[in-house]
RNA sequence: GGCCUUGUAGCUCAGUUGGUUAGAGCGCUCCCUUCACACGGGAGAGGUCCACAGUUCGAGUCUGUGCAAGGCCACCA
C-alpha cells in the first residue's frame, strides 16, 4: 500500500483511461424521474489530431461532466468526428499529388475509396488521444458525420427544407475558390487588407468628342463590362443620360446606366459595371437587364469571350491590358491603393466572385426564429456578450450556399432529367424520371461540411426516427465551444434543430477562450509555437496539463499557456501525491486497516472531537460550496484555485501538521483517523473532476471497492449548518499566533532550531505552537518591552537577548505608521456626518469595530516602544 | 465603417451584486535538507488598479471621453 516516493502519473493514468472506456461506466443509462444532464461533443475533424484548444474544450467539457455525473444527474456526453469536407479533401489530394497522382485522373469512385481508406487510418486518432486525456464519453454511442444514420438526416432534412421552400437550386454570384475549385459559403471568405491599385481608364462617349474616367481595382474585369453607371443626382453627366461609350480593348458599344450604385461623392461618380464578375455589378446587372459576359472561368483564366486575352491566368491578364490600354493613351492615371480582398480561408487564395448555378438555404426565416430563442433565453449565451455578435450576424444574415463542387462527403439528393429539364429532389433515389420518365442524372456535388454538423445534436440521438434517445437527450443542456464556430455551427444548428426538432438543440452555450503561447500569440504550426498536448500530457501527466488549463480558463478570457504553469500543476499533484504517501505510511505504522466511510459526505466528527478536525470539516463545506458554485457558473479558474487553496494551505500546511500531534502515538483506528481519512476522501472528490486520474488512483489505494469508480461517487454538496464558527474562530487564532512567533524568529534572524521561550495574553493549543513554531509559551502579563508582536486579540513576547531587539523596533514602527494612517482614515470616515446618514449600518459598525482594534493595537505597540 | 474585448505586482492573470489594509501562481530576496513532500517548508519585498472627467457618503468595480492593444463583422468602384 505504499506510494513511491515521487509522483510518476505515467504509472497509472494510461490504465485507468483504458479502464474507463472498458468498463463502460459512462454510457448514459436513462432512468425516470433522475435529472438529465447531455451535451454533445464539437465534433473534430476524423482525420485530425488533438491540438490544445481541443484540449482546452475537452478539459472544460469533462470537468462539467463529471462534475454532472457525481451529483448524480444522468449524464450523457456524446464522442464524434465530421467528415470534413474541404479539408480531408485537400489533404489526401496532397498526398496524392506527393505520389504523382491527381483525383481527376483517378476518377470519383477510386477518390473516395481513397479518402475512407485515409480515414480508416488516422480516423481512429483523436479517439485514441481523448481517452487518454480522460475525457469521460459514452463511446457506445460515438458519431460519425458520415455514418449512414446520419446521412440520412442529412437528405431528410435537404428535402424536407426543399419541400418547405427554404432551399433552391439559382445562379448567383458565389465565392468560387479557383485552386479547390468549388465554391464556398461567405464565412468561408475572409477578407484580408491587400496593398493593390486603382486603375483609372478612359472609356470614349459615343458620338462626343468626351472621355469618362473610370476607376476599378481588376483592370481585367473590363473585358465583361456591359455598362458604365452614372448616378442620376450627378449634374456633372446630365447630358449624357442615354448615352454610350466604347469599351476600349473589346470595342464594343455599351449603355451608359443610371443607378445608385454609383456615388457622386467617390472619385469621378462613374462606375464600371462587370455583371458576371462582381456581385455589386452583378445585381445592378439585373436591374437594368444587361448582358452578362463571363470572362474569367473555374480556374480564374480568361474564357474565349475575352478575345485576345483568352487563356490568360487572371493576373496575367491584368498586366496585359494595362499594357494595352497605356499604348492607346487610355490609362489615366494609377494610384496605390488599399483593398479587402477576398480569400478562400482554406488555401488563401483570391476568391474569384462567378455566376454560377448552386444550391442555397434560405436563411431570413430560420435565422429569426433563432434570433427569438435567444432573446427570450431559451438558448443562453455564456459570457452573454456574444449575444450581441450573435444578433448581428443573425439580422443582416445572406442565404447559405450548400453545394460544393467536392467529391468527399454528402451527395445531394438531387436529379436533373437531360430529357425535360425536370428536377427532382427525392429521400430515395429514383429510377426515372417522373414526368417523362427519362434518365436521371444525380447532381454531382456534395453538401457544405456544416450542413450536417447543423444537425449533430439530432441526428447523432437517432433523427429522423422518433428514438428514445431524442426524447431523453433532446435538447441538450449544455454546448460548450470556441467563438471561431459560432456562425459556422452553433448558428446552423441553432437554425435546423428548431427547424425540424421543434425546440432549441441546447439549453445553454458556453464560450470558451483560445489558447495562447506566452507571448500571447495564438498558437499554430506556422508560428512553430504549438505545444502538443499529448507530448506535454506524457512528460507532465494528463492532470497537470487539465490543473494547468483551467487555472486560467476565466469566461471571456483568453488562456496564455506556458510550460510552467504545467510544472507548478505538477508539483500541486506531486503535494498531493506525498500527503497521501504521509497517510499510508502511518497507516501501516499505526496498524490502520484500510477504512472509508459508508456515507462520506455525511461524515462528521463528533461534537467532542479535536478542534482541527472540526475546522477542516469546516473549510471542507467552504470549499465544496465554492466548487460547486464555480463550476456551475463555468468559473473553471475558480474552481481550480479554490481546491488548490484547500489542499496546499488548509489540508496540508495546517491540518496534517496539527494532525500530527494527535496520532503519532496511536494505534489502530480511531476516530482522528477516521476523521483524517472522511476528509481526505472527500478531498479527492472535491477535486476529481479536474484531476480524475490521481483521485481515481488514489481513491483505489485507500481502498475502494475494485469495481467502483470515484468519478461515480457523490459531490460533496455545501451544508451551511456545518460551518463551524468556533472551530474556524480557534484554529484562526492558532494560526496567528503560530504566524506571529515564525515571524518574530525571521525579524531577529533567530536560529530556527534555537527552543525559545515567551508568554502571551491567552490561552492557545500549545503544544501546537511548540510544535509548529517551537515556541514554549505561558499564559501571563506580558512585558511591555522585548520581543513583540501583538493583535487585537493577543499579546505576545518571547525571550531574547537585549542586543537583537533593534530589528524588532524597526518592524514595530512600521506597524504603527500603518495604524496610524488606518486610524485616520476611519476617523475622518466616522466624523463625516454625510457618510454616517447615508452608509448602511452594517458598514459603519464594521469600521467603528475595526477603530477599535486599530487603537487596541496602537496602544500596545506604542507600549512596547516606549518601554 | 460597425461591433466586441482587454488595460490591476517584474510576468500571466483573479477580483461575484460599488463598502475603505486590492489577491493568486510564477519570478525575486532572506532563512531552513525537521522523521509526507526541496516538484518542499517558513518569513518577506513588490501595486498612483492606463489617463482625465462624472455619478456616489464611498469607485479597481458604474457612466462618459481620450490613449493603447487585440479580435469579429462589412460588396463601396
Amino acid at each position: 500500500m505504499q506510494l513511491d516516493k515521487v509522483y510518476e502519473p505515467q504509472r497509472f493514468e494510461p490504465r485507468w483511461a483504458q479502464w474507463w472506456v472498458e468498463s463502460g461506466i459512462y454510457r448514459a443509462e436513462w432512468q425516470p424521474g433522475r435529472p438529465v444532464f447531455s451535451l454533445v461533443i464539437p465534433p473534430p475533424n476524423v482525420t485530425g489530431s488533438l491540438h490544445m484548444g481541443h484540449m482546452l474544450e475537452h478539459t472544460e467539457i469533462d470537468v462539467t461532466v463529471r462534475w454532472h455525473r457525481m451529483r448524480g444527474d444522468i449524464t450523457l456526453w456524446l464522442p464524434g468526428t465530421d467528415h470534413a469536407g474541404i479539408a480531408t479533401q485537400m489533404v489526401v489530394e496532397r498526398q496524392l499529388a506527393s505520389e504523382g497522382l491527381d483525383r481527376r485522373a483517378m476518377g470519383r469512385e477510386a477518390f473516395e475509396e481513397r479518402v475512407w481508406k485515409w480515414k480508416a487510418e488516422s480516423g481512429g486518432t483523436i479517439k485514441r488521444q481523448m481517452i487518454r486525456i480522460g475525457a469521460s464519453c459514452d463511446w457506445s454511442r460515438e458519431r460519425f458525420t458520415l455514418d449512414p444514420g446520419l446521412s440520412r438526416a442529412v437528405r431528410e432534412t435537404f428535402v424536407s427544407l426543399y419541400e418547405k421552400g427554404l432551399l433552391y437550386r439559382g445562379e448567383y454570384m458565389v465565392n468560387w475558390c479557383p485552386r479547390c475549385q468549388t465554391a464556398i459559403s461567405d464565412l468561408e471568405t475572409m477578407h484580408e487588407e491587400t496593398a493593390g491599385h486603382l486603375w483609372h481608364i478612359r472609356y470614349p462617349v459615343v458620338g462626343r468628342d468626351r472621355v469618362l474616367v473610370v476607376a476599378t481595382t481588376r483592370p481585367e474585369t473590363m473585358l465583361g463590362d456591359t455598362a458604365v453607371a452614372i448616378n442620376a443626382r450627378d449634374e456633372r453627366y446630365t447630358d449624357l443620360h442615354g448615352k454610350t461609350v466604347r469599351l476600349p480593348l473589346m470595342d464594343r458599344e455599351i449603355p451608359i446606366i443610371l443607378d445608385d450604385i454609383a456615388d457622386p461623392e467617390f472619385g469621378t461618380g462613374l462606375v464600371k459595371i462587370t455583371p458576371a464578375h462582381d456581385v455589386n455589378d452583378f445585381e445592378a446587372g439585373k436591374r437594368h437587364a444587361l448582358p452578362m459576359i463571363r470572362v474569367i472561368d473555374e480556374s480564374a483564366k480568361i474564357t474565349a469571350a475575352g478575345g485576345a486575352y483568352a487563356g490568360l491566368d487572371r493576373y496575367e491578364a491584368r498586366k496585359r491590358v494595362v499594357e494595352d490600354l497605356e499604348k492607346l493613351g487610355l490609362l489615366d492615371s494609377v494610384q496605390d491603393y488599399v483593398l479587402s480582398l477576398g480569400k478562400c480561408s482554406r488555401c488563401k487564395t483570391a476568391v474569384e466572385p462567378l455566376v454560377s448555378k448552386q444550391w442555397f438555404v434560405r436563411t431570413k426565416p430560420l435565422a429569426e426564429k433563432a434570433i427569438a430563442a435567444v432573446d427570450e433565453k431559451r438558448i443562453e449565451i455564456i459570457p452573454e456578450n456574444w449575444v450581441k455578435t450573435w444578433n448581428e450576424w443573425m439580422h443582416n444574415i445572406r442565404d447559405w450556399c450548400v453545394s460544393r463542387q467536392l467529391w468527399w462527403g454528402h451527395r445531394i439528393p438531387a436529379w436533373y432529367c437531360d430529357a425535360c429539364g425536370e428536377t427532382v429532389v427525392s429521400r430515395t433515389d429514383p429510377a426515372s424520371c417522373p414526368k417523362c420518365a427519362g434518365t436521371l442524372r444525380q447532381d454531382p456535388d456534395v453538401l457544405d461540411t456544416w450542413f450536417s454538423s447543423g444537425l449533430w445534436p439530432f441526428s447523432t440521438l437517432g433523427w429522423p426516427d422518433k428514438t428514445d434517445d431524442l426524447k431523453h437527450f433532446y435538447p441538450t443542456t449544455l454546448l460548450i465551444t470556441g467563438f471561431d464556430i459560432l456562425f459556422f455551427w452553433v448558428a446552423r444548428m441553432s437554425m435546423l434543430g428548431i427547424e425540424f426538432m421543434g425546440d432549441v438543440p441546447f439549453r445553454q452555450v458556453y464560450i470558451h477562450g483560445l489558447v495562447r503561447d506566452a507571448e500571447k500569440q495564438k498558437m499554430s504550426k506556422t508560428k512553430g509555437n504549438v505545444i502538443d498536448p499529448l507530448v506535454v500530457t506524457e512528460e507532465y501527466g494528463t492532470d497537470a496539463v487539465r490543473m494547468a488549463l483551467l487555472s486560467g480558463a476565466a469566461p471571456g478570457t483568453d488562456i496564455v499557456f506556458t510550460v510552467d504553469r504545467i510544472d507548478s500543476a505538477r508539483a500541486f499533484a506531486n503535494k498531493i501525491w506525498n500527503a497521501a504517501r504521509f497517510l499510508f505510511l502511518n497507516m501501516e505504522r499505526c496498524g490502520v486497516d484500510p477504512w472509508m466511510a459508508e456515507d462520506v459526505n455525511g461524515w462528521l466528527p463528533d461534537a467532542g472531537a479535536p478542534v482541527e478536525d472540526r475546522w477542516i470539516f469546516s473549510r471542507l463545506n467552504g470549499c465544496a460550496r465554492e466548487m460547486n458554485r464555480s463550476i456551475e457558473q463555468y468559473r473553471y479558474h475558480e474552481a481550480a484555485q479554490t481546491v488548490w487553496h484547500f489542499i496546499y494551505d488548509d489540508f496540508c500546511d495546517w491540518y496534517i501538521e496539527l494532525k500530527k500531534l494527535r496520532f503519532v502515538e496511536s494505534s489502530g483506528l480511531n476516530d482522528d483517523w477516521r476523521n483524517l481519512l472522511a476528509v481526505f476522501e472527500s478531498l479527492l472528490r472535491l477535486l476529481h473532476p479536474v484531476m480524475p486520474f490521481l483521485t481515481e488512483e488514489l481513491w483505489h489505494r485507500l481502498g475502494a471497492d475494485e469495481e467502483k469508480s470515484i468519478s461515480l461517487s457523490a459531490f460533496p454538496r455545501f451544508d451551511p449548518a456545518r460551518y463551524d464558527s468556533e472551530a474556524e474562530n480557534e484554529i484562526g487564532l492558532l494560526q496567528n499566533v503560530i504566524t506571529a512567533l515564525r515571524g518574530l524568529r525571521a525579524d531577529l534572524s533567530l536560529d530556527p532550531k534555537l527552543p525559545l521561550e515567551g508568554r502571551i495574553s491567552r490561552e492557545v493549543d500549545f503544544r501546537a505552537v511548540q510544535k509548529l513554531a517551537g515556541v514554549t509559551l505561558a499564559v501571563g502579563d506580558v512585558p511591555k518591552s522585548g520581543a513583540v508582536r501583538s493583535t487585537a486579540d493577543f499579546n505576545l513576547m518571547i525571550d531574547v537577548p537585549h542586543g537583537q531587539l533593534e530589528a524588532q523596533k524597526k518592524r514595530l514602527e512600521k506597524e504603527r505608521e500603518q495604524l496610524l494612517k488606518n486610524i485616520a482614515n476611519s476617523q475622518r470616515q466616522l466624523s463625516d456626518e454625510v457618510f454616517l446618514s447615508k452608509a448602511p449600518a452594517k458598514v459603519i459598525d464594521s469600521i467603528r469595530a475595526k477603530l477599535g482594534e486599530y487603537e487596541a493595537q496602537l496602544r500596545k505597540i506604542e507600549d512596547s516602544l516606549n518601554g
